[in-house]
DNA sequence: CATGAATGAGGGTTCATTCAT
DNA sequence: GATGAATGAACCCTCATTCAT
């Protein structure tokens, strides 16, 4: 006997459809409708597993979130080196932004259209980023740990500065639809953050 | 004789508006109807001074780009050293957020809602970061002119770091609504770009 | 010279076709989409005359009271005695009620329909009892001064109950679709509320 | 053993809480999304036990028919003269108007809503209607079998009066949010239909 | 210069209902 | 008996834009 079939197959295809729609052309540009045919379900179904649009964009937001998290730490587990981790994020960023057509950030973008900080959206866009956050820190604290050259930084504040170089990078880049943000965003931090005098 | 009325008040008006609403709402969220109706013009009076929503939104870069352009130098002027007045664009979009409810930065925000790039607002928004790269490397040609002890500094490079540090921390600063990543910035620059060797 | 055209005449046509399709069908069984339809006009012309469905139920409500009301005057005028003039009301609403189908009162319908009494509607509807009972009031008062043995009357007291006579009359026609209310309402007011004693 | 579970459980849950909104908010104004999930059912539930949201709302009719008219043979009860009992009906509706808000009868409120006189949820209507005159009709006869006084009334003409004072009182009560109109009914009652001259 | 009037297309959301299981 | 899933049609309303005057 067969495996039971797929369960939420329509709801799936009304995430997925999302993500791909809501990260390329914007939150407010997209439309039910258009996500809705696109999926190929009719209308109300969208409406059956969502109350709303705004539910849907925690969702991909949600979702895309647990992606790009997945993908950073493979990204981060290709390298051995403390050190060499530690620039992973900005490997895996750059290259994620020139698969992307320089789109820019997914969180970063839904937070220029949404500007009530007040709300379900803004949260999880502030919960990405401190999964960010405190990833770059693991980073930088095993780095210290395992090398007596590092072992007198400051975990946090590089972290802090790691992480506005990082956000810098992704806007220039968006911005001009060009990879060298990353490169310099990593020279900034390899002579700049990682350079003991 | 009377001098002249006002030429294009309705015009000036329909600016000022546009420039408060896309700034606050955002652009795509932001209707005709709210801007002509906040501005006291029949509708009909927008179109008859700009084309389309599109070019208003260029015209509304283009004033508040200057606009800006004008507070920086003025923020930049207040200061007398060239190390003090390198550091004035940090204290400036600070400030300029911190009024602003952390609204973030008019020209990404309009790059995350509108993702053609090639169109003339997203054309817009690289001129303005343009503008603000050259008036960082100026700072920094003036530094290194000004003081032996900086004689030896990249210009181009440092800019090109400085101009990410500023873009992650208006862009961290928009999304946690606080004020920390420009403190962090300005350390950032401080000691680890500006600390020679 | 040609007089000028008639103004409005879209939004005259909304009214009369809301004014037909609300008391025939209802005030939530008729939507936009048929009102406009119906009177030949783009949606949006709608919606550039009246803010919203509820403001188009007040005009309606307005309109169709006005016109009630002229009639009334008109059916009180055709008679000549205080006496037979009193009884004018029931006689002109039951008519009506026979012409539109015994759906009863517009006004008391929508106070079905709208169960928030703190709207604009309802207090239409208020505002519309309020001239009927000003009317019959008057109609008492001439009778009592036109008649040495209606002189000890009491107009208020008799007002109130020949207007609880006519909302029952108005209410029972609807329900049995028949005149006899109308009837019971006239020997009502004639037998009981004019017998003098 | 067990006794058999409360047959149609779900069933009543859908009736009493179709009775409260259908009442509350009207007819239309209600949806089937609404009652199942306020009623804790699922959707399907619903169309299990009813044919449509027509068929429930006899049901509803019904329902509350037999409700109400408990209540009122129960108002009747508490007085035990014939001519107290005959006010019942008045001080019974009065009661009931002042406990639910002013929000009229469920009975005329939803023939305001369904305009079409043909189908069962009207047919219902006349039927409660019916059984009110009925009732009052019953009322007159005692009084007139129990006192030579009221030997001589014509049961049939002051049953159909009284029904009509009713109804007003009904309408002027819900339309005013006030307890007057049934104040001026028991008034007309009294002073008017039953004082033999 | 400026207005009132009008528009087609689409916005997000809810309607009562039905299907297969 | 009861459920999850899915639907087409319609809801009220707003979009950016254009016409004639």
């Amino acid at each position: 006997m067969e495996a039971k079939p797929t369960r939420n197959e329509a709801r799936d295809k009304i995430i997925s459809t999302a993500c791909d729609l809501f990260y390329r052309q914007g939150y407010l540009a997209t439309g039910i409708n258009q996500i809705t045919s696109e999926a190929g379900v009719a209308k109300n179904t969208f409406y059956y597993y969502f109350p709303s649009k705004d539910a849907l964009c925690v969702t991909y937001l949600q979702e895309i979130g647990k992606h790009w998290r997945r993908l950073l730490e493979d990204k981060i587990d290709e390298y051995k080196t403390p050190y060499d981790r530690l620039l992973a994020p900005i490997e895996f960023i750059k290259q994620w932004n020139h698969k992307n057509n320089y789109r820019g950030c997914p969180f970063l973008n839904i937070a220029s259209e949404i500007t009530d900080p007040d709300t379900d959206i803004r949260r999880e866009v502030i919960y990405n980023r401190n999964v960010l956050r405190k990833i770059i820190g693991e980073l930088f604290e095993r780095l210290k740990n395992s090398d007596d050259k590092y072992s007198d930084i400051d975990v946090p504040t590089l972290t802090d500065k790691y992480y506005l170089i990082i956000e810098g990078a992704i806007t220039a880049c968006q911005n001009y639809g060009q990879d060298w943000p990353f490169e310099t965003a990593r020279s900034s931090v390899e002579e700049n953050l990682l350079t003991v005098r």
